[in-house]
RNA sequence: GGGCGAUUAGCUCAGUUGGUUAGAGCACACGCUUGAUAAGCGUGGGGUCCCGUGUUCGAGUCACGGAUCGCCCA
């Protein structure tokens, strides 16, 4: 036999790796394959099934309804989806019944502009509202699909046949009866109120569909109110025949609607003396400023306190009418006067303070945004934000009560769809009045578990400072205010028979026939007005959308058999829903079950670029999460969301994909290290017993249980982050660097029972890791499991069969290893040395003895190094190690100095190791050739080969 | 303008009730290995802990002020 054919024989000895399993996962290409078979195999509801079955107990996590004005989805939907799915997958492997219902938000104001944009464009006549609903049907559906097939892209399981949308007539009926249960209990309402409104759009607007725009010039103006009449308190002002007070206001054309002038309480006001305007009063500490835009020192001459004036009364500047001084929080001295021009129909604090003084509501401008008749002749039909300031101001010009006018830049609200400034305009509205059930609300809050704890604070705040909720809006597109109005006394008729009625026929046909069927059809037979008329209109207002989504507790968990009565809910939303949907359904909840729709509230931040900044359009910083599947697939994506922080902001960039990518490698490769060693393992055959495991097997095991407690413990907090650097560090450090370097040895060259230890320890740490890699990287964990060695568990060839770990505490010890792993630390870094000397090339070239100096260091490496099997060398990956007797000293020996180390209570040397290399393990040894069968290698190898234990 | 939050290495995150020279993984550089091989191992460089002031024997940590970024609101 040649020299090299038997080192070719010697290799074929060996026990090297052996697996399909790739390298790469492929994801872009394979997932798809794999999601494929997830559907195929029915995979949700076979779980779920198996769940029930089980009855461990019920999890909800209810799907806050993404919106459907585009069939795209962004980083951020991509995001909270794939947390949602992460929280379903790991509390499914816990043993919950964990049902997954999608839902879809399809009404609204965005949704209808889009269409009447499209319509423009085609310069078609206005449609009839049921052919912009079927339109706005059609838009809908079309994005559902998009939508729908991006999020199951994502890999993200659930019941996607039967997900919910708000336009299913069975959910517009349930959300009619809801709105039902609130109109028994009186909490809705009809009234005069100032709302946002848009004349561009000619709707109220939702506080949500304003954006402030910054910069926005408008014109600033005093204006000066002559006083008629005196407080009491204020007596001693009399003498100044010509007082007048100093107001200042950017919206000139509100004027028309003044009715009050509000002041601070607390506030010091003066009367001072203009050589061009005779006697003003204002707030003293607004003085240098007025000064200034008057080019002008006004002298004081008289000071008090702004409770003293309550109740003086001025004149209008161009109405015979008065508007008395009133008395307001709100009132600030930032910047004007600290005299507020109080038009209750034009702003919400003026409405409410007027409300107090019972000061009337007027609001001379029309739904278009013009001036109406109430305010004038001169002023009649000029557009308000235009020719109605520039009027207003030419007026108050010519009366004398023009102080001073400049361009003023401030932040100004806009509608968020036309873009244009919006206006305060009091109208009819239909309202929810919260504050009859806020005190319970905020009850409620304190009862749901915040995660991160600050959102509590959030959405309290916000209750606590809540108006009414104005529900109306002028549009088509939604669910219906079912009221109807007597066309003979015009009384407004609302009420739970009414609303049960017209329920009955929308869960047949949707809410198109509110609009399809006439007054007398929708009401029940015979119905009355008190004043005997039996002819009605309907209203035409329909709900704000956030009604419909914030009844999906009650229209959707409530109605589906599969989700009624779970206790343990979870909504889990970008922190935005605070205000949002999160409000919305505690309030409607709050309202009709005196509880919240919640258990647990999971927000989470905003996406970033890689900068931290905002992604836009305009700036070209959009990661758009599909081409971020097409490049890497979808579980990068999925480990770029477990792996940041997302109770503030999270970032995501080229970059940091990339470096997912290598991480995501890192775990991948330890999966297919443990695969392609137990190609030939068969747990029904090869039982191993505890003892039997060496001592860095014992280690390993224990380490094992830490790290689940420590990734359970993670994902009990739902701290996804923590579990990624666990996962990464244990990966990389206690299996590639430490462990499996370590076991390679004992893997292809040792004995049987030496290599059956390791197998058993590589097959409990899959098997704990495949479930806890599951909710992260679901198509990696599907991969490994096709990929299972026969001889492994056959029942765990799908992710139904997966179930959480469970932590066996009776592995508490570490055996002295972390000792040991300094130590071995430290060699390494010693034969790193004698590396760089170019003296070794592998660290199996050298040897290294131990002087330890005392019993504990004697006894712990005495206990390693037993002479079966050597393991202190395998650990520190080095020929031989030599343990010196206690009473040894180094000084005995003569050692090149460079080569000795002192340890803990260690003498170490490491020199280079004796013999010749054997050519099938590797290991330098003084013994080959002993062995007479196998002449070549050392003695071990000759008897691994042979098969001898 | 107001409220809430964030800011530690190129990236993602640790950093206990204040206590030596601020850590980990990844990335990077260099080397080793070629029996996890489009992998693996080792070594190394890298920090004004956002800035300022204060409290303290001592501050990444506590207090106050500010900057930048984000969300919500006006």
């Amino acid at each position: 036999m040649s020299e090299s054919s038997q080192l070719t024989d010697y290799k074929n000895t060996l026990n090297l790796p052996q697996t399909d399993f790739p390298m790469k996962g492929d994801g872009p290409r394979r997932e798809p394959e794999i999601q494929k078979s997830w559907l195929d195999n029915n995979i949700y509801q076979k779980v779920l099934e198996e769940r029930k079955k089980q009855n461990k107990g019920k999890f909800l996590l209810h799907d806050g309804p993404p919106y459907l004005s585009s069939g795209n989805i962004h980083i951020g939907t991509a995001l909270n989806k794939i947390l949602k799915d992460i929280v379903v997958k790991y509390k499914t492997l816990c043993g919950f019944y964990s049902p997954y219902l999608p839902g879809f938000d399809c009404h609204g104001l965005p949704i209808e502009s889009a269409i009447s944009k499209e319509q423009k464009k085609d310069g078609a006549k206005l449609l009839d509202p049921l052919e912009i609903r079927k339109q706005c049907t059609e838009f809908v559906m079309k994005n559902r699909k998009l939508q729908e097939e991006k999020f199951k892209r994502l890999g993200v399981l659930g019941d996607w046949e039967h997900a919910y949308m708000t336009i299913d007539p069975k959910f517009e009926a349930a959300q009619l009866r809801l709105f039902g249960e609130m109109v028994e209990k009186n909490y809705i309402y009809r009234g005069l109120k100032p709302v946002f409104w848009c004349a561009t759009c000619q709707t109220a607007l939702a506080e949500a569909e304003v954006e402030y725009v910054e910069n926005h010039k408008s014109p600033s103006i005093y204006v000066s109110f002559q006083v008629t009449k005196l407080s009491r308190a204020a007596k001693k002002l009399e003498k100044f025949r010509d007082l007048k007070v100093m107001i200042w206001t950017t919206t000139p054309w509100t004027i028309p609607g003044n009715m009050a002038v509000c002041l601070n309480k607390d506030f010091e006001y003066v009367v001072v003396q203009s050589q061009k305007f005779g006697h003003l009063l204002l707030a003293k500490d607004l003085l240098a400023e007025f000064n200034k835009k008057i080019s002008e020192e006004c002298s004081v001459i008289e000071s008090l306190k702004g409770k003293d004036l309550e109740n003086t009364v001025c004149k209008h500047p161009f109405y015979e009418r008065e508007s008395p001084i009133i008395l307001g929080e709100h009132v600030t001295l930032e910047t004007g006067t600290g005299c507020v021009h109080t038009a209750p129909g034009h702003g919400l604090e003026d409405f409410s303070v007027a409300q107090k003084y019972g000061i009337k509501v007027i609001s001379p401008v029309d739904s278009k945004g013009l001036l109406t008749e109430e305010a004038g002749e001169n002023l009649k039909g000029l557009y308000a934000h235009k020719g109605g300031n520039q009027k207003v101001i030419e007026l108050l010009s010519q009366v004398g009560a023009l102080i001073h006018q400049e361009d003023y830049y401030h932040s100004y609200p806009h509608c968020w769809r036309s873009k244009t400034p919006i206006m305060f305009r009091a109208t009819e509205q239909w309202f929810c009045s919260v504050e009859k059930f806020r005190q319970r609300a905020l009850e409620e809050i304190d009862k749901v578990k915040w995660i991160p704890q600050m959102g509590r604070n959030r959405i309290y705040s916000m209750v606590e400072g809540r108006t009414d909720w104005c529900i109306s809006r002028q549009r088509v597109w939604g669910v219906p205010i079912p009221a109807f109005y007597c066309l003979k006394c015009n009384k407004e008729h609302l009420n739970k028979i009414i609303i049960e009625n017209v329920a009955k026929f929308v869960e047949q046909k949707g809410t198109n026939v509110w609009w399809e069927k006439d007054s007398n059809e929708l009401l029940p037979p015979d119905y009355k007005c008190s004043c005997g008329n039996t002819t009605f209109k309907k209203e035409t207002d329909i709900m704000d959308v956030w009604f419909d989504s914030g009844s999906t507790h009650y229209s959707v968990i409530d109605q589906r058999e599969e989700l009624k009565g779970i206790r343990d809910v979870m909504y889990l939303e970008g922190s935005d829903q605070h205000r949002g949907w999160f409000q919305s359904s505690l309030l409607t909840s709050v309202a009709i079950n005196d509880k919240a729709p919640y258990k647990t509230v999971l927000t989470h931040g905003f996406v970033l670029d890689e900068n931290g900044r905002k992604m836009s359009k305009s700036t070209g910083n959009v990661v758009d999460p599909e081409k971020v599947i097409s490049e890497y697939g979808a579980d990068i994506l999925r480990l770029w969301v477990a792996s940041t922080d997302y109770s503030s902001d999270m970032r995501i960039g080229q970059n940091m994909l990339k470096q997912l990518a290598e991480v995501y490698r890192n775990i991948r490769n330890t999966a297919r290290f443990i695969l392609s060693n137990l190609y030939d393992f068969d747990e029904s055959k090869d039982k191993i017993q505890y003892e039997k495991l060496w001592s860095v097997d014992k280690y390993a095991l224990y380490r094992l249980e830490k790290i689940k407690d420590e990734i359970t413990k993670a994902f009990e907090k739902y701290e996804f982050y923590r579990y990624y650097q666990i996962l990464q560090n244990y990966c990389a450090v206690d299996l590639s660097r430490v462990y499996f370097d370590i076991v390679k040895d004992r893997l292809y060259t040792g004995k049987k029972s030496s290599r059956q230890a390791v197998q058993f320890v590589l097959k409990e740490i899959l098997g704990a890791l495949v479930p806890m890699l599951y909710p992260v990287m679901p198509h990696l964990v599907q991969d490994i499991l096709n990929h299972f060695p026969l001889g492994l568990n056959k029942n765990m060839n799908s992710p139904i069969f997966l179930n959480w770990p469970l932590i066996n505490t009776d592995l508490n010890s570490d055996y002295g290893f972390n000792n040991v792993n300094w130590l071995r630390d430290c060699i390494l870094g010693k034969i790193e040395e004698l590396r760089q000397e170019g003296l070794v090339g592998k660290s199996t070239e050298t040897k290294v003895h131990l002087f330890p100096k005392n019993e504990f260091w004697y006894k712990l490496e005495k206990e390693y190094e037993n002479t079966e099997r050597n393991e202190l060398s395998l650990i520190f990956i080095v020929s031989k190690v030599i343990i010196h007797e206690l009473n040894d000293d180094i000084k005995n020996h003569t050692f090149d100095s460079k080569k000795i180390m002192e340890l803990a209570n260690n003498w170490v040397v490491v020199d280079l190791a004796d013999g010749t290399k054997c050519p099938r393990c590797w290991k330098y040894s003084t013994d080959i050739g002993q062995d007479l069968k196998h002449k070549s290698v050392c003695v071990a190898c000759a008897k691994a080969v042979e098969g001898l234990d």
